[in-house]
DNA sequence: CGTTCCATGTAATAAGTTACATGATTAA
DNA sequence: TTAATCATGTAACTTATTACATGGAACG
């Protein structure tokens, strides 16, 4: 799934321009999916050119000019064909989670900052995700939306949970300045 | 962060060998952090070139010939140095979520048989963490270890139990037939 | 008077993905 | 006999990231 093909996702709801739909990636989407938003506007006119949206320019006073792009007959049908083949992928990288795993050996203070750091993070995209569920809640009609926003909070709240449950303990076990590593590879396989 | 990092730091843990990484990353580092494994071997040996680990070739009978790498002095400060600095992003990228959120015209079939999918691998990745967590179990020494496997398989559960619970409500409001699309990105973002 | 919002892009570089390539051993 | 494990890589291609580039309007 690339991102041409998430763009064509979020034009079945209707026409947008480009500001829009970079807006609806880095507030909706930014929980759910992270997509670069710099490859947008070229990725767009490839899809214009390959006829699967087209692009109305529409000038406007005291505005810069915008493009709405609007799915063609063959794009909502690339579109449906792409995501009723492939398995979608579900992937996790978290640098933080990676470096509290593997990376003990750095001084307790890193780890406090990274650990308040990362409760802060999630703290905003809670309230980014109840700001859009408060949102919705007076139009009626989103299905996957509302379930798969919620889905997202309730992981925000999990993991929140967890972390503040656990902090304490997690610093316990630290040293106060960088320490040895212990072990092997191949002691950790076995 | 880059995949020499990820590297790096999993080697401040002993030397081993690129094979013995790879597994690591399948098993243990898969659920916290997704990098790509095809780019293992050629970045082992620009951490060789650039003198920041050391590798020995052993040769062995009945099996083929293993490299053990192993952390330098440099390596190490090149390490610490790198994970000092720099804010660890955590990012999601979950096609499943966002074709759930983004694709509710797909016919029913389709999101159902996702759905189940998506709780077949969470079940897996929960019994992946577990398995591990008993393994380690027996050693003690694992601080940040211990506490990231408890948070991943908080969230998995977490996860589980969300799908179990509106999983049916969210296959009621979806038509059997594939639907049109409602309203449009505007409406959406005011 | 500075920052955020609107609105669009380009170019260079770094990274990731997919497919290819080999080959012996061991357990089901 | 089929698949999985051990063990290493290369090459081509597709993406993602970062930095650059412009410019008026509205708000505090």
């Amino acid at each position: 799934m690339n991102t041409k093909e998430v763009l064509l996702s979020i034009l079945m709801r209707g026409p947008a321009t480009g500001y829009d739909i970079k807006k609806t990636l880095e507030t909706r989407i930014a929980n759910i999916l992270d997509v670069s938003v710099s490859n947008l506007y070229p990725a767009l006119n490839e899809l214009a050119s390959e006829g699967l949206v087209t692009c109305q320019r529409v000038e406007q006073d005291s505005r810069p000019a915008k493009k709405i792009y609007e799915l063609t007959e063959t794009g909502r049908e690339s579109c449906i064909a792409a995501l009723m083949s492939g398995e979608p992928r579900h992937r996790i990288r978290s640098e933080f989670w990676f470096i509290l795993a593997y990376a003990p050996f750095l001084p307790k203070e890193r780890i406090r900052q990274l650990v308040d750091q990362r409760l802060a993070e999630i703290c905003e995209s809670f309230e980014r995700i109840n700001e859009i569920r408060r949102t919705d809640g007076d139009e009626g009609n989103h299905e996957g939306q509302s379930f798969v926003l919620g889905l997202a909070s309730a992981i925000c709240e999990g993991e929140r949970a967890y972390i503040e449950q656990y902090r304490e303990m997690l610093l316990k076990n630290i040293p106060e300045q960088a320490g040895a590593p212990r072990g092997t590879v191949e002691g950790l396989m076995a």
